[in-house]
DNA sequence: CTCTTTCCTTAACCGGACCTTAACCCTGCG
DNA sequence: CGCAGGGTTAAGGTCCGGTTAAGGAAAGAG
């Protein structure tokens, strides 16, 4: 859910242009004037600010400036009639992260709005299974929302196995992803495999590896487990083995 | 020092670019097609790329989809002469984080390529993190708002860190921030960041800096350290799995 | 000009995380 | 029973980050 909000004076504009956030699931804030702005900017947390340069009370060029002043990197996207460079090189050099000029078409505003409000949580692509997700850029896996250690190789195998989506991975494809070219030649990948399952477990992850007997390995969902949530001590493990069709 | 990749096929407009950036102290490294862009980017960081929609090879759209695949977050700017605004929708959801129509004012693109690579630097004038403030333009850092001393080498390494707003930093560019191009060969990137730490915890501070496997470090906030401790469970030695998130 | 202080670099050492290896276990199947 | 395929566990070694101390350069004070 994305936070806007928008700084203009011209309330038919800005009717419009709620009324076309809205529409998009944003939740919008409005302010007529630069004060009034500013004042709700330091006040509450937005994902972006989008900003009329010409304004009541204090322009928005000048809210912008007092706004990084404060150490606050909202987005803000800038919006004029005035569409002269000099004007745009000015928003952007008092902190502004984009520059509309007026008139536009509301699917552009929508669309940088929402490339700006996403940069943060970053349009980096995660992959999710169950309740684990990993995010490829920060190299972090969680569950349920909270992050979890997995060592280097335990964490390439597991990304490997969830780009499958659930399908299988040939065990070579497999030794491929993490060792390239050349692969120990001991049964490292079953332990490895068996850390990553560890690791699993101990977060509580609703998903499990399983081998396909002579071909690979995939994820899949676990049958669903009714037990209580307690950490430590290491349980009986399943000794799991009913992994045969075929 | 700002680096950037231009993918631009038209060898006359690139060279036209690329004298302009670099009037402006930018570092830029140049691709002809897609593919080539492509390679580029995996293996090197850039801190934007400015990238042609139509490109021999592999579009641009679709570079940029498979650079967002990969996990990385590196600005986008996308160029192109079609000024349909469904292209731009779909550049924008492919993960672009900019697009300029061509023929452009080149201030106009040196400024979106500024604030797309300052987004997280020069853009904002104080960082803050936990209760440690840094402020760019006088140098100084405070816990507390009780200004601390910091070494010089110190005070870029925080800064740097304080930038990725959490994010994990790779070493490489840990190095190349503090140093630039040639980076001391011994450990002092260790040492430094050990001065870092102890005046952290001295003057209090409630963020720490970690160490990510064999990637880099990043800033986090302290574990919190209540009295109440009841980890019951007797956890016998357990290989600190458990560990402390961030 | 010299003494002092600050800070950067380098090297050596420690300890733990991580990977590899190998031996052993379990189950199903012929 | 013996074999094959996978699972489990523990030992050893390597690599990497953390710590510490010494030496030297640069900057400032007297």
């Amino acid at each position: 859910m994305i936070r806007v909000l928008l700084v203009e004076d011209d309330m038919g504009l800005a009717g419009n242009i709620i009324d076309y956030l809205e529409l998009e699931d944003m939740v919008c804030d409005h302010a007529a004037n630069g004060v009034a702005a500013l004042s709700l900017i330091q006040k509450h947390p937005f994902d972006v600010v989008v900003l009329d340069i010409n304004l009541p009370r204090l322009d928005g060029l000048s809210v912008c400036e007092r706004v990084r002043e404060d150490g606050n990197d909202t987005p803000i996207i800038m919006l004029t009639a005035r569409d002269q460079l000099e004007n745009k090189l000015e928003g952007f050099q008092k902190g502004a992260d984009d520059y509309l000029v007026k008139p536009f078409d509301m699917p552009e505003l929508v669309a940088r709005v929402f490339a700006l409000a996403h940069r943060r949580s970053s349009q980096v692509k995660k992959l999710r299974f169950g309740n684990v997700s990993l995010a490829m850029g920060s190299e972090v896996v969680s569950v349920e929302n909270v992050p979890i250690k997995l060592s280097p190789t335990a964490f390439t195998l597991l990304k490997a196995l969830l780009q499958q989506q659930g399908k299988v991975m040939p065990r070579e494809r497999l030794l491929d992803a993490v060792w390239g070219e050349d692969a120990p030649e001991s049964n490292a990948l079953k332990v490895h495999l068996h850390n990553l399952r560890k690791s699993l477990v101990q977060a509580n992850a609703s998903i499990e590896v399983k081998a396909v007997a002579g071909t690979g390995f995939c994820v899949t969902l676990k049958p669903e487990q009714s037990s209580s949530v307690q950490s430590t001590s290491a349980e009986p493990k399943s000794t799991n083995k009913g992994n045969d069709q075929w």
